[in-house]
DNA sequence: CGATACCATAGTAATCTGGTCGGGTATCAG
DNA sequence: CTGATACCCGACCAGATTACTATGGTATCG
């Protein structure tokens, strides 16, 4: 169970607009000089907004800024755009997978789990992170 | 950030043979109608074998225990069996990876979560989810 | 208007996933 | 001893995912 690539990077560049909160929209270009490629970022970066984490200024002199202060966006909120919700295979997601459901031991010790790490990882807030 | 089937099928699996803990070798074929395919399982069960967590008896009459009573065996053993250790990408695993890596508030960070989540699954036995 | 910089889609090589297949080897029953 | 049972092991394979790259478009500033 390893994060992918897609969540490293999130983590960086969101920390990266963390630290620069209040200095206007980074540039693309700025925030890949943390060691992510340029192209490949701006797909992430393409998730991040369109989950409400970032918003983006067109045009010269534009770029990325946080959406909402840093105590607010969280850990969990990151890997969540970048990687899709934590779950077991696709028993958890779906309701009906596991027709025996109710009775499922297995299942309902990865959904108390799955509630206590997405707690753990919800604790943690980008300004935590700075 | 989503388990494989890999881990499912481990869980399943395990739960299965803590089930039958006292009953003798349990065959694949057995095992395998929670609902696994055979010969993949048989893939997995060389992985967990080969973990410690079970072991097995060839030959006619032969099958599958779990080597350890359930109380010892956690979800994190099960996990860590199948699907390799939690980690953040390369990153995390590989000391070297990020050269200022003291200075990598992400990295910390990343560490601190990962210590947290791994305690939650070590948290829960094989005992617990029966 | 043109340089800057975000937006969107498509392609792609390498890897991972979730299996299947075939041929071993160990053990027990008769 | 022999055959049936059942684990062991490596190879193979199609499809999905990952981590990018490429290309062309659109908005905005000066």
């Amino acid at each position: 169970m390893r994060l992918s690539t897609r969540g490293k990077y999130g983590l960086y560049a969101m920390h990266y607009l963390a630290q620069h909160e209040h200095e206007g929209p980074q540039s693309l270009s700025r925030i890949a000089s943390v060691g992510i490629p340029k192209q490949y970022l701006e797909q992430l970066l393409g998730s991040l907004r369109r989950n409400g984490l970032i918003h983006s200024v067109r045009g010269a002199n534009g770029g990325y800024q946080i959406a909402k202060p840093s105590e607010e966006i969280t850990v969990l909120d990151i890997l969540d755009a970048m990687e899709g919700p934590l779950a077991l295979s696709d028993c958890i997601a779906d309701d009906r997978c596991c027709a025996k459901a109710t009775k499922c031991r297995v299942r309902h010790t990865w959904e108390r789990l799955t509630v206590n790490i997405n707690r753990e990882l919800a604790s943690v807030s980008l300004k935590d992170m700075l």
